[in-house]
DNA sequence: CTGTTAGCGCATTCAT
DNA sequence: ATGAATGCGCTAACAG
């Protein structure tokens, strides 16, 4: 293994003229030695040590990411839009995996804190449980403390920077969207009754409907994953009801959602109309292709990185808004079809010249 | 932020005996003394610090993984899989992405070894360009030089321990499946001709093809990735051609094709047979669901951590075999339903009781 | 502009 | 079983 020393030994310089030309930020070094060192370190396959510039300069160049999980496009989306951001800034990122477990973010956060990580980025809902925001929140204390920054993406209860997504009025958009085709009785796949994520979202599809004179919707809670929209939406057609349009909290439930109302010989949207929330691009492929409200999911990653980078020292809450797309799994309820109420058409025609089936623009 | 020594002291012992009960291997410690040092590290929030550990021991606790693209799900199981395994180990996982360009690969790998990483696992398909191979070569060997250890998930060209899915045979078997529905004329969306993973799909479909007397099929190149197969499709439908089957080297470029054909009013499997290749999950999910060749991806990346991490001499090769999974996106050929070939419907029944739309079993 | 030196936080001999 | 001392590779004063 070379070191600083083996390469200023070989280039004939002191170590700290070797820094300075390899690692130093001011280059107050003479051009014939700075050659020197440079092949001297070619040669020998020099790589710095940034476990020991970490150790010398007091800070690393870690930019901790926690996740809940990888494989949900929601995560993934917001982990690339992430380590872009920190692979702009020169730094590393450490990604580490929750499975959705409170506990296991704490573990982490710790983990992350003894690899000096600069800073933690937290991504995804928290929960309302004050128990478990009592012990997150002592566990960040001792992180900070120590000098490192943190930024949530998500809501802002933990007294951190955070980059927060607007999903009560995401959700009361997309209401407003849907009761504009003419639904006017409405289901929700809810989600966990204590992830704060589904229960905003869910609190403004609510919302509007109570606003615009609509029932209140039904509710059907689940896990926040494909199998738990799929189990909510078999449940939902077990039982009796007026329901035309569905609004599942995010786009994993929505997929699964789809998958259970195909087995069940229901059409989409002809039977019944069937939204997401998140924007997770995979929405595109599904036949019928899913409606849901866009978040910037990948922007969403850098700004909370640039957040923490940038210090403050009261923390800051930025909002950022969802998009309302309208997708061919949308359409006028079945009796309004029949009726002089016909918005729109509700699937777009076969054409090969046409983009792929993106969106069509929400219709106020 | 506080260090060993300040818990040390606080627990009136040596920062020997701290190290001892807090980080150390061997528990030779008076029950007393571990006492006052464990409460002493909890009162004041000790956390260890890694990197000086990583110096001091001159090991480190880091894997690095080198992956193409983090939003490809091909990528995100490989790295789930990577990261849990790293997880069970007690090591923490450092994700970088080449966005598919090979000189990135080359920068990462000496990014992580700037952080000191214990193994690297480089994944995704190598190319078929000896310059680029040299490169990444040289650039491994001053990394193992310095006592990193690698291992690669796809074709074993690099002279390190190898996780080599079998892409010929795959291809070749689920050619043999294409060909048992009736198919004769096939075309390959076969990506990009450097790519050594779209390259032995081809040839391993290609040769199937040859021994069952069939012609050869119809390449059409182009990139790696959703649009890639997109635009391969539309190029294949812009042909004249008697093709009734198509087989995309990846996932991802079937569901563009996917798209693709559906803009061209091209009914699936009714107007031409598709399928892809990876086994990654969102497939179930597109109408019609879509054949493959599955993967054990998220198990690949485990595989791969564990056979660094187990040092021997030569560099060792485990081979994983894919699985043909035939599902709705694939039928008889329209010339053969009418006729008497016709080995089984090409379509489930929608059936509330049946599970999700998952795999018909492949047909020798 | 260049060289000398003192830590950074910890593991680990080596004594005791 | 415990403590004192050395060094891991590097940066950052400080001195020349």
């Amino acid at each position: 293994m070379t070191t600083l020393e083996d390469v200023a030994k070989h280039a004939g310089v002191s170590l700290a003229t070797a820094s300075r030309v390899l690692n130093g930020s001011s280059r107050h070094v003479g051009a014939d030695m700075r050659r020197r060192v440079e092949s001297a370190a070619a040669r020998l396959g020099y790589r710095v040590d940034a476990t020991a510039q970490t150790l010398a300069r007091g800070a690393s160049n870690v930019v901790g990411l926690v996740i809940q999980d990888l494989i949900d496009p929601y995560f993934s989306l917001i982990a690339d839009g992430a380590i872009r951001a920190a692979d702009r800034h020169g730094m590393v990122t450490t990604l580490g995996t929750t499975y959705r477990d409170p506990e296991r973010e704490i573990a982490l956060v710790a983990t992350l804190h003894a690899q000096r990580a600069r800073v933690v980025l937290l991504a995804g809902s928290r929960v309302a449980d004050e128990a478990v925001l009592r012990r997150q929140r002592a566990e960040l204390d001792v992180y900070r403390s120590a000098g490192g920054r943190v930024a949530v993406i998500g809501q802002d209860v933990l007294g951190t920077d955070t980059v927060a997504p607007r999903n009560r009025e995401g959700a009361y958009d997309l209401a407003v969207a849907l009761a504009g085709l003419g639904h006017r009785r409405f289901a929700v796949l809810a989600g966990p009754p204590v992830l704060l994520t589904a229960i905003d979202r869910t609190r403004g599809f609510s919302e509007a409907l109570a606003d615009l004179g609509l029932p209140p919707p039904l509710l059907v809670h689940g896990d926040f994953d494909r199998d738990g929209g799929r189990d909510a939406a078999c449940r939902l057609m077990a039982m009796d009801h007026g329901v035309t349009c569905v609004f599942a909290v995010n786009d994993l439930m929505a997929t699964g959602a789809l998958a259970a109302l195909r087995e069940y010989g229901v059409q989409v949207p002809r039977d019944l109309s069937l939204a997401g929330f998140d924007g997770t691009s995979y929405l595109r492929d599904p036949v019928p292709s899913l409606a849901t409200v866009r978040l910037p999911l990948a922007r969403m990653g850098a700004m909370a990185l640039d957040l923490a980078l940038t210090d403050e020292d009261a923390p800051r809450r930025q909002h950022v808004s969802g998009e309302v797309v309208l997708r061919d799994s949308v359409g006028p309820p079945a009796w309004a079809s029949s009726a002089a109420y016909a918005p729109s058409a509700p699937v777009e025609p076969a054409n090969p010249s046409a983009a792929s089936p993106e969106a069509r623009p929400a219709r106020p």
